[in-house]
DNA sequence: CGATACCCGACCGAAATGGTAGTGATTGGG
DNA sequence: CCCAATCACTACCATTTCGGTCGGGTATCG
């Protein structure tokens, strides 16, 4: 249940990715710059990215990221898991943690209020986001992603 | 969207504070002993719960805490923010953090995000856990609450 | 070779988290 | 009237997390 600038950061990474799929490598420094992400930082993002299997690295010159599957098939919930961990409560509701065992009220809740957030996040795809943000840089006259 | 044990540790308390309901004033250190809260950790947590209105103090001797109103009344937003305070993306999408101003394809799913969240939370009443809380406690043979 | 890029790990300041400690102020009961 | 119970307030503290930076290593293209 904590969403941090890892995530933030990570999908609009990955919104910037998807926007050119299928052009070939594209490279951290470049989706720093137009994404207005600190450059180390994003390095770090893509380790995670990689290690959970949503981009592909390319190293040496002209290399970059790429999405490994297409973007429709990646979640806005898939970036935030890779990024923050499972998504879980932190709190009584998602695991084993509070001695009262299934006798407790307040879990109930907990629990819906993570599978409400895990709904939105999982029927959200980079696709459609990609597609709204294409939108929006076309109406004003933003040439960082749209170039 | 930060939750953390304090809202975990104040629903506790306000369900032990609902299912007295009308009975006077309950310590806070009954509270604290019967959820297993560190008690002068609550204290702290009493404290925002007064300054927003959802528990009233009784000082003295034989003094405590009760709900401000009744239990139906109050959600488990209103905790949660009284403790976290505002419930927002700590996102872009909350504020105007972002310089991409409404442009910006992200924000719209931690929008929809929060607003799940929050749904969820301010549709819940502390009437509604007591209840169920009272339930657990009869089957159960734990003392706890329903002495 | 050398520029470009990913890879990796260490480090770091600031803030949040989850408490603890101590001291007052207020009140009911014996 | 005094004491114990109870809330009120402030300060402090250890640990972790957050958001980043730095510096080098390694692969690859031209």
């Amino acid at each position: 249940m904590r969403l941090t600038a890892r995530s933030e950061y990570g999908v609009l990474a990955l919104i910037d990715l998807a926007g050119r799929y299928g052009d070939g490598p594209v490279s951290a420094r470049g989706v720093a710059e137009r994404q207005h992400i600190p450059g180390k930082f994003l390095e770090q993002l893509f380790v995670s990215l990689r290690q959970a299997g949503l981009v592909t690295a390319v190293r040496g010159a002209r290399g970059g990221f790429e999405l490994s599957r297409a973007p429709g098939s990646i979640t806005v919930l898939d970036v935030v898991e890779a990024l923050e961990g499972p998504l879980q409560p932190t709190l009584c509701g998602g695991g084993s943690g509070c001695e009262r065992g299934g006798a407790c009220a307040a879990a109930s809740v907990w629990t819906r209020a993570t599978d409400a957030l895990r709904s939105v996040l999982s029927t959200t795809s980079l696709s459609e986001l990609a597609g709204a943000q294409s939108v929006f840089d076309a109406t004003a006259g933003d040439p960082d992603v749209s170039l």
